[in-house]
DNA sequence: TTAGGTGCAAATTCTTTGCACCCTG
DNA sequence: CAGGGTGCAAAGAATTTGCACCTAA
């Protein structure tokens, strides 16, 4: 479930070369938070990510981890995700995929699916903007807390 | 696009039973309320919402706003949308149905569409949980921002 | 009548900002 | 070495809660 290592590095490097791109400084701050949302699959909320890195960075603020991480994401590096009457969550998944979110315990699992990156946009939407991405929210209860009852 | 007369009273119809069901009392604060959410299609947030009613209700406070907006939203009678980085925002549309959101400028325009709401489940998503519910959401300009540029 | 609902004000929670010092490029 | 980046502390915004009074059923 967790991204594998080849995946991480991947990230890691994309992260590295659009950084440079856009003249944004390669920190040590900037790797380590964008390692813990690019090496985790829970769409993790920013304080979740601040006690994480503090592991390695045990200085770091939690308003530098929000800085980060909406940098990262106008970079276009992570997306974010926001069920309702939660906090917003992150997630460094930038290749088209779709959420299976658990109402009961906010589990929020990623899924990749070609049919539902492809989906035929409605005419009636098709007059009210430029589509760009289409993303499916599938809600229900997951087998963890079904089987708590 | 706002919901016409008949949409408005079959909602509130339907309102005043769940609520007799569920012995949850019709107060002037909550028909008031609930009529300015079934009243829009523009998913207004709670402070917009406050603003409305309070033409009709100059006292109500925000917190019975809130309160009653969380209480309509357990009765299943009114859905929330959280784009990431706004504000919880409420829908009396509880019909099946998909979003066209505005990246630039926030505008959320509900859409029905029977294909949508049919999606064939994938397995890999069969085995995290039982889903209920499925929500389309495109992203994109709409044509009121790609105009200004 | 009476339990549930409301308004007020204060508390919480999450997130952002100003500023002086620090470090990458 | 210069300008962006960080930590700290404090501010801000959104939302929730405690409590005494009020009112729908």
């Amino acid at each position: 479930m967790k991204p594998n290592k080849e995946t991480v590095r991947q990230r890691m490097k994309r992260f590295q070369e659009v950084c440079k791109n856009e003249g944004v400084r390669l920190t040590f701050q900037r790797i380590t938070i964008f390692e813990a949302v690019a090496g985790s699959d829970e769409h993790p909320d920013a304080e979740t990510i601040h006690k994480a890195v503090r592991k390695k960075m045990p200085t770091v603020s939690l308003d530098t981890v929000y800085r980060t991480l909406w940098l990262l994401h106008d970079l276009g590096l992570i997306t974010t995700m926001g069920p309702p009457r939660e906090r917003v969550r992150f997630d460094a998944n930038t290749k088209p995929h779709h959420h299976f979110v658990c109402t009961r315990c906010g589990l929020a699992r990623d899924f990749e699916h070609g049919e539902f990156d492809a989906l035929k946009i409605p005419d009636e939407v098709k007059a009210m903007g430029n589509v760009e991405t289409a993303r499916v929210e599938l809600r229900g209860v997951c087998f963890g807390c079904a089987k708590k009852g």
